[in-house]
This record gives structure tokens, C-alpha cells and sequence, in this order.
DNA sequence: CATAAACTGCGAACGTCGTTTGCAGTTTAC
DNA sequence: GTAAACTGCAAACGACGTTCGCAGTTTATG
């Protein structure tokens, strides 16, 4: 607690996150693990039994270790779910070319990331927290705007429009994974006359994949698209 | 743990949620408390020291008790947030009468919304958990359907459309209360030349509260005035 | 009015969590 | 060769949600 230069590599890194933080010192001996490992298991763990299951102990134990081991790699848990969030980040990767057009790229890149969403459904639990952008989550907002180049409108546009893409698929996402698990049982629903109206009423599928492309398309183009003219 | 039927008032009524559930017996002394001081203590301490604070020991704390005590007037934790969230949802009231038209009313309800979140911020974290439906959230969600109901459309476009609108309202109350959270220390920017690009230009503030409204009309219009003639 | 059932508050405990710490052993720099 | 810097690990710490047992209080029932 005085002054002590002991554990410099991990515990005293506090300071630059986790992108920058070289893995070891050139002094020890060789880990028994290293943090590529810890994060693709910690992944693994989350897609089979959700991400309850990544706990320190539960990740060391899947690693055959202790929890306390793990902080010779990671400083903390936010860290590791970082680490997790632009690792699966990653995989969306290659990324499109722009010959469609820009709308129906943007519309791909979407898509994709709602199934990234499907195969990691942990995600949607992780990715809203502060400080959560790693290298890949940058790549992808920098090949968003590769693909937004040739539309002629303010950055900061551009900056709304890929944040609001991003945030309507996570809505989507979260709609597909919470869908059936709102129940009114046991409530009276007579105080509320227009739901009951609307529940009797014969309700058609309506496609939900229509919902998104449609969502997302006069999203788009109304963000991007109109004129300023008025505005203000 | 054998078939005692003692705590049949809390304990044993896990079965049936929260809203319904009886508050207190009528054998015993008066409870010192209330479900209802206890949730807006919580909620106050919330609004002044963030959800964390809201602990069991915490709420338990301010209210001058053992956190063990709480337990006789909630099943668990969870629900003491869901009856946080279904109180502040009350705020919402008195609703609006459509007399500008559902589209211009119903932008006056998510920009409510919006001032909600600004006043809890908690419930942004909050809100996006399974079984959290209560009384006045099921009330919104029938104003909602009532301030709809010149629309001559699917119920079921209706329900996508205000859960899109309560959506992006939650986007934006992320957005605003994340703004400034998000940064790029220490982490080298070269590999991404479109992002460095999009820095280096000069950007206009561009006014928020017009991109809030543009949104939420092309998405309702889009979502709920288009015409199903070539969908599928 | 007596009795028993159903309630009350409360403090101590349980198990789990993220994290810290001390220690013994190993590798490398000087 | 010595010391610094690292390694893994087990134990512990504090906080969390929750359970439990107990003593005391109120009410329904006879």
C-alpha cells in the first residue's frame, strides 16, 4: 500500500485501458494462459449458458484455475466483457463492398449485425455500457462511413445515422430475444378497454423482416437524405 | 421446508406477481412500513445516488431498517424495481387528448418519455428486463393505442409502432446520458482513415431535438401510414 | 376471555460475487 | 549471482441478495 513497484504489468495499469495494456512483462515465467484464451472462453461460455455463467470463477473454472488468476491478465470483469464485446465485434468482418449503393449496403451491415445479435444473444446485455469501444467496434464505424462516403452531408449526420442503426437492430434484437416472455397473467385487464379492443381484434404474422428493412430504410434516408433547409 | 404455512402473506406467493398480491394479512400487528414508502424511498434514492445505491441493505438503510425486513413486504429485489419503474411511469399522467392529430400527440407523449428519463435516469437500466409490466405501463401503453385508433391499420403495426417509439425514445435517453462517456485515450486512430477524416472536418452542433423529431415522424409515418399493397 | 394461528421486526447467517493480498516459486536483466 | 519482476494459487475481504429462527404482537375463533 506504501509504494511498492510489485505487480506493475496488471495491477497498477489501472491507467490505459485494456486495448493498449501489453499482455506480459518480459521478466516471468511463461503464462499458462493468455488473454485471447480467457476471452474466447469467457464466449463460449456466455453463448451455451448465458452471461450469469461469466463469472471469475465460472471462467477460471472452465479454464482450470482460480478466479484470482485471471487478474494477472484482465483488471477486472469490465474488461473482459470488453475484450468479449469487440472480439465477437469482429466477426463481422469481412466487410461489403459499396456496389449496391450505400442504403442497400448500410441495410447488409445491419443485417449482419442483427445475426451477430442471434449468435451471441449476450451482447445485447453488454454492449450499452460506458467505455465498451474497443479496436474492431472502430473498424466497423469506420467502414460505416467508408460506405457513407458518397452521401454529401455533415459528419456529425453521419456520426446519428450509424449510432441510430445501431441502436434500432439492438432493438430489434432485444424484441426477438424477449419475445413471449411478457405474460399479463394474473392481471385484470378490463381498466384498459382500448388493449382488450385490440386483442380481440383478429391479428395477421405481419413479417417481421419487412419491419426492419422498412425501419431502417426511411430511418436512413430521412436522417441522411433530407434537406437542411428548413431545419432550424 | 417441510409444508409450514407460515409467510403465506410474502414468502410463500411467489406464484402470482407483485401487482396483485395483497399487501398484508389481516392477523398481525401494523407494519411499520409500506410497499408504497418503501419503493418511493428507493425511488429518491435512485434519483440522487444512481441504481447502485439501490441495494436491499441500502433502501433497508434509509428507511431505518434491516434489509433483511424488506422481504415482508417484497418477494425479491426485482420487484422492488419493477414497482419503481410502474410508479415513475405514473409520472407520465395526465395523458394528453389527441386534438393535433395522433402524429403531433403522439410526439408529445415520447417527448414526455424522454423528460422521464431525464429526471430517473435509472431507468434506462431498468426498463429493458423481462417481466416489468404494470399497471401504469399497461395504461400508457392504452393511451397509446387510443391516441392510434384514427388509424385505419393492423393492430399489430400499431403495437410494433409504439414499442419502436418507446424504443428509440430509450436510444436517445442512452445517448444523452452516455454523451462525453465515450473516448479514444491512448488508442492510436491510424488504422481507421475514415474516422481521422470525419475528425478533422469541421462540425456544425446540429440541433438534437430536431433529429429526435425527425425520427420518430418518419418512423411512424413509415411504419404506420405505408401501404401494404407489395409487401411480400 | 383463552388459545392458536397469522402476522410483525430483527439480527445472524448462507452462498455468491468481484477483487485483493500474501506467499512460494520461476525467469530474466544487470 | 543477485535482485527485480514476474508467475500461479489459495485464502481472505467486503458487499450483495436472500433465508431463517426467534421473540413479540395482533386478530380470528371457540
Amino acid at each position: 500500500m506504501t509504494d511498492a513497484p510489485t505487480r506493475s504489468g496488471d495491477d497498477g495499469s489501472d491507467r490505459q485501458p485494456i486495448w493498449t495494456r501489453p499482455e506480459r512483462g518480459s521478466r516471468g515465467p511463461a503464462p499458462a494462459h493468455s488473454r485471447d484464451a480467457i476471452v474466447a472462453t469467457a464466449i463460449a461460455l456466455a453463448d451455451a449458458e448465458g452471461l450469469a455463467a461469466v463469472s471469475m470463477r465460472g471462467v477460471a473454472t472452465a479454464l482450470g484455475t482460480g478466479a484470482g488468476s485471471l487478474y494477472r491478465y484482465l483488471s477486472s470483469r469490465d474488461d473482459l466483457l470488453d475484450l468479449m464485446t469487440d472480439r465477437v465485434v469482429g466477426e463481422l468482418r469481412p466487410y461489403p463492398e459499396a456496389e449496391g449503393g450505400w442504403l442497400d449496403t448500410m441495410l447488409v451491415l445491419a443485417r449482419r449485425q442483427l445475426a451477430l445479435h442471434r449468435r451471441h444473444p449476450w451482447l445485447i446485455d453488454v454492449i450499452h455500457r460506458p467505455s465498451g469501444i474497443g479496436p474492431e467496434s472502430l473498424a466497423w464505424f469506420d467502414n460505416c462511413l467508408r460506405i457513407l462516403e458518397p452521401v454529401g452531408c455533415a459528419v456529425t449526420a453521419k456520426f446519428e445515422a450509424i449510432a441510430m442503426v445501431t441502436g434500432v437492430v439492438s432493438l430489434f434484437a432485444r424484441s426477438e430475444a424477449a419475445a413471449g416472455s411478457v405474460t399479463f397473467a394474473g392481471v385484470d385487464l378490463a381498466p384498459y378497454p382500448h388493449l382488450v379492443a385490440a386483442f380481440s381484434q383478429p391479428s395477421a404474422p405481419a413479417p417481421r423482416t419487412d419491419l426492419f428493412e422498412r425501419t431502417l430504410r426511411g430511418l436512413l434516408t430521412g436522417l441522411l437524405l433530407a434537406e437542411p433547409s428548413d431545419a432550424g
